[in-house]
DNA sequence: TTTGTTTACGAAAGTGCTTTCGGAGCGAAA
DNA sequence: TTTCGCTCCGAAAGCACTTTCGTAAACAAA
């Protein structure tokens, strides 16, 4: 590889000079700064970003935390595709990409030694003793459906969304709403099951607690278990908002077992819009997050933040309903 | 962060003998590296990277390369299982993972300037003149699911368990079996498409052509498009051999929407297993690939060719059946 | 005793960049 | 004429490591 001695050498200067053109001081002559540029191009030279991080501190890098012990990693649909949205955002503005893994010394450390810009932490458990010392150190992080005080955050409106999806069901005739709300450990639970609240009081619909069952995590297990236990009300809902896709479709299925067809006998709507939801019988009417924003708002986020700019420490971006057909309008009966 | 010098201080020593001590050079006496590693210890000392990486030419790095113009980056369920299992490992022999971009000055330069000692190619575009850079430099790579002259490489026994698929159909009594092909443009289509001819004649089955339709691509559409064609024959097949789960969730609609039970009057069986095969109604008959133990092997044969030792030009993973409820034996019509 | 061999360590030169600081050159002001 | 203030540039000191090479000391061999 070819180095800035080099290029000095061939532009007839220093190295200091060839390092200010490139980092665009002012005390270069236009001059000297194009025909040093010109040896830039022709040679094909690129800093070494090793020597350059040594002596600037920084290193063009941004960590990527994520936890492996919730299987909700780089395999689940919503976080891979924040994490692409939010990659290719920062790429765009010249930083790089690398997961940083917290084992041996820590998240912390393990940034301080690779020399991590800002840091991403897109998932992880909150328990986490690493976490807790990253987020208290002086490395610039953001978060996603994840609050930590101090920390920018950025996720689905999801208060909004859920109200929405009330009244949208409302409209179609619907009044014993019910929720399969997420465990109530995480904001994305906890904020569902307050839109849906929020939802039956502006329509003046009454709240009933028997309508609202917590599932004990984001899966399809857990969708089945939960409409099973609805079903067998004396009064079964005639609607369901479901807190995740893959819960919903476990739904659709306890449904369908139960010899009652979804979208016709009992509407279904979900939240997430995975991939899926658009290939099961019937189509899910679901309410999609929108990852391609959060993720480049996350990245829009740290990237002020390592500037040293003021930055906004909640960012809600809306979801909306994707109609298709497990929702319809209430059986006359 | 405290450094060399610091240590070499405290323990009364020069940096030239911490960091012998540390790298396990011998000629450091069995008393003074042990009380230069207690005080190493006691201060929690790391080793900066980039001055490590600024003199050895070596990063502990490893890059990952994906393309994202087809959309099975990091989204796609099969790769980021892959991906997940190789990370692990590489970072168990010490390395961080990070994702090489080659936008501007293209993958092969990007390593060289970041110092990456190894690249997983994960998934790409063939054509990517980057690539071919890449594959023809002097930086050691893995690839996945895409063969290339000296490149190792790591994936399923396509082949041979298509040839099961087949047999496993046959043995339930199956002689009119289809196969739902990937594009031939990729080596897992192909494969497939290998494996199923030799599994019918095996089993001394006649090869019909109608039987075969080469879906465009790895999707749900073009699984529904397939099918509806298989099924519009005057004499349709009673099973059919699909490339992947994503199509054959389209094939099992397109059945069930001709007023057909899959598992029933057709017999569907898929390839990947992705979370939501357990979940389609009825849940589906698939081929599992092996994601772990694809990710860890790939790990394993980068690290040994890092190490320069000799590696498996190729290696085949075993993939197995996964018996759902999307097969049966074929009625007595 | 001298000579040769190990062993254990340190001085110092790299590694490729940034940044401070000083100085040369030059025109303008006094 | 001197002084001041600019602009443009380079020498050199970092940055935190690795690695070569020299050497002192200790010991063995002659």
């Amino acid at each position: 590889m070819v180095d800035m001695k080099e290029v000095a050498k061939l532009a007839g200067v220093s190295v200091a000079t060839v390092s200010k053109a490139l980092n665009n001081y002012r005390e270069v002559s236009d001059e000297t700064k194009a025909r040093i540029l010109h040896i830039v191009n022709e040679l094909g030279y690129i800093p070494n970003s090793s020597a350059r991080a040594l002596s600037t501190k920084r290193s063009q890098l941004i960590g990527i935390v994520y936890s492996e012990h919730l299987h909700i990693g780089l395999e689940h649909h919503f976080f891979s595709g924040v994490l692409e949205a939010f990659k290719k955002q920062v790429e765009n503005a010249g930083y790089d990409v690398f997961f940083i893994n917290g084992r041996d010394i820590g998240y912390l450390k393990k940034c301080r030694v690779r020399g991590v810009d800002g840091v991403f932490v897109v998932t992880a458990d909150a328990s986490d003793k690493g976490l807790v010392d990253l987020f208290n150190g002086d490395i610039p992080c953001v978060t996603t459906d994840m609050p930590w005080n101090k920390i920018p955050l950025v996720y689905s409106d999801n208060v909004d969304a859920s109200i929405r999806a009330v009244e949208f069901l409302y409209q179609l005739g619907h009044t014993r709403i019910a929720h399969i709300a997420g465990p109530q450990t995480s904001i994305a639970g906890r904020e569902r099951l307050e839109g849906y609240r929020s939802g039956l009081i502006r329509w003046g619909l009454p709240y009933d607690p028997k309508l609202v069952v917590e599932a004990a995590e984001y899966d399809n297990d857990n969708g089945v278990i939960a409409m099973r236990k609805l079903l067998a009300l004396p009064n079964p809902p005639t609607a369901v908002y479901v807190m995740c896709d893959l819960t919903a479709v476990g739904v659709l299925k306890a449904i369908t077992e139960a010899g009652l067809t979804p979208g016709k006998d009992i509407s279904v709507i979900g939240f997430d819009d995975i991939e899926l939801a658009a290939h099961t019988v019937p189509p899910l009417t679901t309410i999609r997050q929108d990852r391609y924003t959060i993720g480049t708002t996350l990245a829009d986020t740290l990237l002020k933040l390592i500037e040293k700019q003021d930055v906004n420490p909640v960012t809600r971006i809306p979801a909306k309903i994707i109609v298709r057909e497990t929702t319809c309008a209430i059986k006359q009966s």
